[in-house]
DNA sequence: GCATCAAGGTCAAAGGTCAT
DNA sequence: AATGACCTTTGACCTTGATG
């Protein structure tokens, strides 16, 4: 009240412009009585509530001063829009149309003439800003090609992401990639992302029941460059049960486990689509710097999934467990080492329980979430080594991933728990990253003091000697 | 009247002001001789005259010193709203906008940036809302005794993150309470969280420039559950400044900033309110837990941050800088451990470069963001040891801060980059748990080749001996 | 004291957004 | 493609609190 009080205007010019035309009255007018009692007590200028709440252009109700004159939000606009663009109107009438709230949208050009007229300034008007405000959908605009593109082909790619198995995925992306246009912006994104968990909870299926045809000859110590492109050549793609029936595990166990792990963080490397296509090195550098935290939530998540009553216990894809307080290793003629390794054992093996499981167990992961956990585990942009092309790649699946996995959560229980669940899945990486270098310092003590665990496991879990 | 003088409508003349200063007097300059009176004498390249009334940002009229620099209105609002609401803009050309009066609002990240170039400080702007006045570069001078609050008093006294929370929800559920339905859901949150980063802000502030009363001695080999209370007896809390002007570290340098390190991580959990509450065997056993990830991210963050044009040299608090390829290590009489150990110090080097300088400047992750994740990371509920209790304090206060950042970077730039961010930094607490593992790593590998680099970092970096 | 400087805050009127 | 209701950002001006 007191600013509007404060604002001069010339209300000369606003009583010409609504005063003159005997009916200018349209219906908002008559609707809101209160315009029409009149205090002329108010002194020195003028009614404040007539002047400072309809527009001097069209005698719309008044947004508040724009360029000078008193206007109502579509004139303010449209006076933008016409300076800005540098349009030329021609009336196609005598010039003199009526410029009300019914009439504004008829003529353009008496409009403009009009806003000129009663003192708009187009000289108020300013250049071009950069963005602000809300974007819903952040569309890529005026030069955007880049992600554009890659953004399409992403849509066009990621319901498929294998090169290994396709089928069902061709009918997929062929029909609604017109529709993406068209479509409002609030389902359409939804249904993409329910896609792309739904092909990544299949690319887990497969791996997860990958088998070998033939059996090919597992070697002691292969070469990693070969490895990642034939994994068996590391272990045999035994069954992964992880129900414990096999009983408690010794070292030669767990060491064999780890390679089983490897095989299937290899196997997922190449499967899942854009690291899938990825050259082999560089699926070798992923590889090496993921496969520990990979393979700590992927036992984890099975330890805690398959119903396993015994909360401490480890549960090894082989059928084996590694229940707490086990010695793992056969006494050894060193009592120290042996004392030292058993101890790290522990360690491992508590930071398991401790952390790993029982955040699993806490939060109730379930598997479209460990599946999405997977995946952004692996599209680690962020690796030493990688090609620019490769990284950008990585990034907009693992984006698309990470975006699919909030849709998911946020329908599934509101934006608030969603929020806090998905920040709480993310930092399970990082948790997952801890434990995975305490088997990294264990493995390295297993080599410190000699004792051989297995070549593979110091290739590609000891992590720091790159 | 003057007011139209000042009006910046006239593209034209706002072009001419920067390159020809003919006729650039206004009413403003005019009324302003104070600015002339400055002896001439010093003259290098620009008259005085000239410099102290052009903002050195845009070269539209000056309106006095702003963040260290002559700048005009425009410009340090700009620049003060930008730095508190931790904005992180995103030039849409190709970073070389040309920031003048006219072109200023046409791209807020080359602003911003021109800002940061021409020296304004971002330090400068206080997050405190009512201190106002003058307090530019805080005095080291001897006996500040505001500033000198001890830690146990700071346990009391802090505006605390759970104490506001409380309150905050308390006032939600009793009095507008019917509000809060009818309300969209939108704003109110918003409110709350702004309020949680706020707070953190703060909480940062305080630790950062916290100094000590008395200089208490320093110890060699200092009780972990008695520097957990006075963390002084670390190390001195001589002031961070991360601006390598004194040149490449040596390895006694770098243990000294690491200790530095630690005790500004034992600072801020003797500040954070839930942590700060905690016994002291507790917080230590999170310390322990986060102290290395938690450096490694304040340490990059600093390094990036403060404007360092090397994109390779790590900052250290005490002015000294760790460029790459620089030997740490005088040579020693042992080749095969000296080369060992240069070899280990390099692999943390790099991937402190690689991974989270990298990471940190292309996320252009701002102050505020910082903040959060440091609360983050220092509020982890899955630390074996905490009883139940704490656990559910810290994952409270946890949900909180999360929920802030993700509501604070909604705000920033909407919800599907605000996901995408929100993933990318708490996945950088991943990454900075790879790097930490690493430093850890070279501790371990210090102590094994008997280089005896410093007792508290094994206690406190080497961190698989629990 | 008091003028000054440089912080912080305010809000009209610019800007941009996006369902229609 | 244009409109206009609604939102954010800008910046001229103001208040505040150290400082000299």
């Amino acid at each position: 009240m007191t600013a509007e009080t404060q604002s001069p205007f010339s209300f000369a010019a606003a009583l010409l412009q609504c005063g003159s035309p005997g009916q200018t009255f349209s219906m908002e007018t008559l609707l809101k009585p209160e315009f029409g009692e009149y205090s002329p007590s108010s002194g020195d200028m003028l009614s404040e509530g007539e002047e400072s709440t309809i527009c001097t252009v069209c005698c719309d109700e008044a947004s508040g001063r724009h360029y000078g004159v008193v206007a109502c939000f579509g004139c303010k606009g449209f006076f933008r829009r016409t300076v800005r663009a540098g349009k030329n109107y021609v009336c196609r009438y005598n010039k003199k149309c009526r410029i009300d709230k019914a009439g504004r949208n008829v003529c353009r050009s008496c409009r403009f003439q009009k806003c000129l007229e009663v003192g708009m300034e187009p000289d108020a008007i300013r250049p071009d800003r950069d963005k602000t405000g809300r974007q819903k959908n952040p569309r890529r605009n005026t030069e955007g090609s880049i992600k554009k593109v890659s953004v399409s082909s992403l849509l066009g790619d990621l319901p498929c992401l294998t090169g290994k198995l396709k089928d069902e995925t061709d009918d997929d992306s062929s029909s609604p990639s017109s529709r993406s246009d068209s479509a409002p912006m609030d389902l359409r994104p939804s249904i993409i992302d329910e896609n792309v968990l739904h092909t990544l909870s299949e690319i887990e299926n497969i791996v997860v029941t990958l088998q070998d045809n033939v059996i090919s000859p597992q070697q002691m110590f292969p070469r990693m460059d070969e490895a990642i492109t034939q994994p068996a050549i590391i272990a045999p793609r035994d069954v992964m049960i992880f129900n414990g029936v096999k009983g408690d595990a010794d070292a030669d166990c767990v060491a064999h486990n780890l390679r089983r792990m490897i095989v299937f963080t290899f196997d997922y490397i190449n499967t899942l689509r854009p690291i899938a296509d990825l050259h082999p090195m560089e699926k070798l550098i992923i590889a090496r710097s993921v496969v520990g935290p990979f393979s700590v939530l992927f036992c984890g998540h099975q330890s805690v999934s398959n119903g396993a009553p015994d909360h401490d216990s480890i549960y090894l894809p082989s059928g084996h467990k590694l229940p707490a307080g086990q010695l793992l290793f056969t006494k050894d003629s060193d009592m120290k080492k042996h004392h030292m390794l058993e101890n790290k054992a522990n360690i491992v093996r508590r930071n398991m329980t401790d952390l790993i499981l029982h955040q699993l167990r806490k939060l109730q992961v379930t598997k479209i979430e460990m599946v999405a956990l997977k995946a952004i585990m692996l599209l680690d942009p962020n690796v030493r080594g990688l090609t620019q092309q490769s990284c950008d790649l990585l990034s907009v699946a693992r984006e698309s991933v990470q975006n699919a996995l909030f849709s998911h959560l946020v329908a599934n229980s509101g934006t608030t728990e969603a929020t806090s669940r998905f920040a709480q899945l993310l930092l399970l990486i990082a948790t997952a990253t801890r434990v995975a270098y305490t088997i990294s310092s264990f493995v390295q003590l297993s080599r410190d003091v000699t004792y051989d665990l297995d070549f593979v496991l110091d290739e590609l879990l000891y992590l720091d000697h790159f």
